[in-house]
DNA sequence: AATTTTCTTGCACGCGAGTGCATGAAATGG
DNA sequence: CCATTTCATGCACTCGCGTGCAAGAAAATT
C-alpha cells in the first residue's frame, strides 16, 4: 500500500529530518512547536510545510525524557465494582487529554498494594499520581516520597488527612445537608446510614454530616449505621438484609441513607426481593454520585450529584501549578422517587 | 522528614549511582536486572544490594526510548455508557499489569476521532493499541499504518473485518446458538432484535447469527429488528418503547433479543414501566455480556457472559509475539429469570 | 603448562528531543 | 554610514538506559 506524499522515512521521522528538508536546524523546528517562539514567520512556514510533507510528530517519551515534564497523569483505582469510575474515567480521560496530558490507568489490587502501584507510576515518570480509589493508607505517603518521588499526589472524590495529598473532591457536608433537610421535609422518622468500610486516613464524611446534622435537627437516639466490607451492590444488599431481619419489624427504619449510589441499589433490592416491602412507601432509600442507572425507572433513586467535570478542571488547574489546597465543590441534590 | 538510611540523592538515584556504590560498571548494574543475565552469582549480589540501599527504581521512560519497546498499551474507548467497559478494564489493567505492561487509556470522542486518539498512543511509543470500541471506520488504518506506526493493532471484544488487525472476542455465533436454543425451549414465537448502531468495518455478528439461527429453526418471516443511534440504557428504553408503541397489542413480540446487557436493562424499563407489562410473562428479554447489575433481582437478565479473563489473556500472548491470527473464545450462557 | 573455550565485564554509540548560551543577521538609533 | 539593540539561529550537552562488540578473566581442554 502505498503512501499519499514521497515518505521518505517508512519507519519513524525525527525533527532532524524535517530540519533537513525544511533548510534549517533541529532546533528551529523545535521552536516552530513552542507557542512563545523566538523564531521568523518565513521558517516557521517552512518548518510546518516540512512537517506536514513527512507527517512528522513529536516523540512525547523523548521530550519526557529530556524536559522532566511527562504531561502523563497516573489514575490509580482500585474500586472497579462501582460504575461511578466509569463516569469519573470518561470525564478525567477527555478534559485531561484536552489539557494535552495522557493518561496512565492503574489497577490497585488491594490496599498493600498501593505503594507498587505508586511505583509503578512513578517509572513511568508521571507529573502527578491520582488516587480514585476507596482505600489506601498512611504507607502510600513514604512511597510517594521516596525515590523517584511523584511530584504530586491527589486524592479525587475523597478526602485526605495526609498533608503531602492534595484532595479535589465534592462538599459531603453539605450535600449531606441536602439530603438531610429532604428526608426531614418528607417526614421521616427513624433512618438508618448504610455505609462502606471504616477507612484510615481517607474517607469520606458523609456519615459523619449526616449524623451531625440528624442531631442537630431532630434529636433523639443516634440512627443505627451498618459497615459494609466493601462498595458492591450485593454488599448492600447482604448487608442491609440482614439488618432489616434482625430487626422487629416494629421496629424498621423508614428510610435508608446510602453512602453512595451503588449501595443504595442494593438496598432498594433488598428491600423489594429480600423483605418484600415497597420503596419509598415502606422504607425509602438515598444515595450518593448520581450513576447512571440511578435514573432508571427501575430503581429512580434519589441522589447527589458529585461535579466531577468541575472536579475534573480543578484537577488541571492543580497539574497546571495553581492552587495547592484541598478543594471542595458544591454538587447537585436529585429528587427522585425512592425517599 | 528523614529517610530511614542515608539517601545519597534524594531526587533521582540512577543506574550510574548503584554501578559506583557496587562498584561495578552501569552495564553490569543493567545485566543484573535481565534475567538470561551473564552476570556473575557475586556481583549480582553486590549490585542488588546497592540497589537495596539506593532505592533505585530504573527508569521505563529512558528504557522505552532505548530499546523501543514501551511495555506500554493504549487502551482505547469510546463507550462509557456500558458498564461492561468497565470489567474490561479492570480485567486488561490487571492482567496486563501482571504481565509488565502499563496501560494508557485514551478516550476517544467519537468515530472521527480514532485516527486523533491512535496518534496520540504512538507518540508515547505503545507496543499495542487496543480498540475497546464500538465505532471506528477503516481511516483508522491510515493512521495506524502512518509515521511512527503503531506496531499492532487490537480489536478487543469486536470482530474486525481489516487484515491488518488481529481481533480477539468472544463466540458471537455460539453465543447466539445457546440463546436461540434456550428461547425456542422455553416456547418463544415471535421474537424481536434490539441492536446497536450499524457499523461498518468492526461488528458484532450477533443480529446475523440469530437472525440465520432463527431462520433455520423456525423459519417463518424474519423477526423484527430496531438499530438504535448507541448502546446506551434510554436509547434501549427509548427505542423499545416506540416500537412497542408503534405495534397493535396482538402482534406484540413475546421476547426481546437483546446485542447487548445495556440495551436489555433498557428494554426491560420499557417494557415494565413504559407499557406496564410483565417481564417475563408478557415479554422476555435477554441481553449479552453478563454486566454485573444484570445478575439484580430487580433485573435477573438472562444473558450471555464474554470471556474476558482469557481474551485479556490471549492479549498478553499477542503481545508476547504470539498468535497474529484472529481469535474467537468461547463464553458462558446465563439462564436467569428475564428470559 | 600452553591453549582453547566459556563466562564476565567494560565501552562507544544511539534513542529523540529540551535547555542555555553564543554567534550571526536584521533592525533601530544617532 | 557606523554603532547598538533586538531578534533569529546554531550548537554542545544532557536525560537514563539498551545494544553489539571487544577485551579481559576464569574455567576447561589437550
Amino acid at each position: 500500500m502505498e503512501e499519499h506524499d514521497a515518505q521518505p522515512d517508512p519507519q519513524t521521522v525525527t525533527a532532524d529530518d524535517v530540519a533537513t528538508r525544511a533548510g534549517v536546524s533541529r532546533w528551529t523546528v523545535a521552536r516552530a512547536f513552542k507557542k512563545d517562539g523566538s523564531i521568523s514567520e518565513k521558517s516557521r512556514k517552512k518548518v510546518m510545510q516540512a512537517v506536514e510533507e513527512l507527517g512528522y510528530v513529536p516523540d512525547l517519551l523523548a521530550a519526557s525524557l529530556a524536559s522532566d515534564r511527562s504531561n502523563l497523569v497516573a489514575l490509580l483505582v482500585d474500586d472497579f465494582d462501582n460504575p461511578h469510575k466509569l463516569v469519573m474515567l470518561e470525564r478525567l480521560t477527555r478534559i485531561l487529554r484536552a489539557a494535552g496530558c495522557g493518561t496512565l490507568l492503574v489497577n490497585m489490587l488491594g490496599e498493600d498494594d498501593a505503594p507498587d502501584a505508586l511505583l509503578l507510576a512513578s517509572q513511568r515518570r508521571v507529573d502527578a499520581a491520582v488516587l480514585i480509589g476507596t482505600q489506601f493508607n498512611d504507607s502510600i505517603r513514604q512511597t510517594a516520597l521516596g525515590a523517584r518521588r511523584v511530584k504530586k499526589l491527589i486524592v479525587f472524590a475523597r478526602a485526605s488527612a495526609s498533608p503531602d495529598t492534595i484532595s479535589i473532591g465534592c462538599d459531603d457536608v453539605e450535600a449531606m445537608g441536602e439530603i438531610t433537610r429532604h428526608i426531614i421535609a418528607r417526614g421521616y422518622q427513624r433512618p438508618m446510614f448504610l455505609a462502606g468500610p471504616d477507612t484510615e486516613s481517607t474517607r469520606l464524611m458523609r456519615k459523619e454530616a449526616f449524623l451531625r446534622l440528624w442531631a442537630e435537627s431532630k434529636g433523639g437516639p443516634a440512627p443505627d449505621v451498618v459497615h459494609l466490607p466493601r462498595y458492591a451492590q450485593t454488599d448492600g444488599y447482604n448487608g442491609l438484609l440482614a439488618y432489616l431481619k434482625s430487626r422487629p419489624s416494629a421496629a424498621l427504619p423508614d428510610v435508608v441513607i446510602c453512602e453512595n449510589d451503588v449501595l443504595a441499589l442494593g438496598a432498594i433490592d433488598a428491600i423489594r426481593h429480600g423483605m418484600g416491602l415497597r420503596v419509598p412507601q415502606d422504607i425509602a432509600v438515598t444515595g450518593f454520585d448520581d450513576i447512571p442507572i440511578a435514573a432508571s425507572p427501575a430503581y429512580d433513586l434519589t441522589t447527589y450529584r458529585q461535579p466531577i467535570t468541575q472536579m475534573a478542571h480543578a484537577l488541571v488547574k492543580v497539574l497546571d501549578g495553581g492552587s495547592r489546597a484541598d478543594l471542595v465543590l458544591p454538587g447537585q441534590f436529585i429528587a427522585r422517587s425512592s425517599g
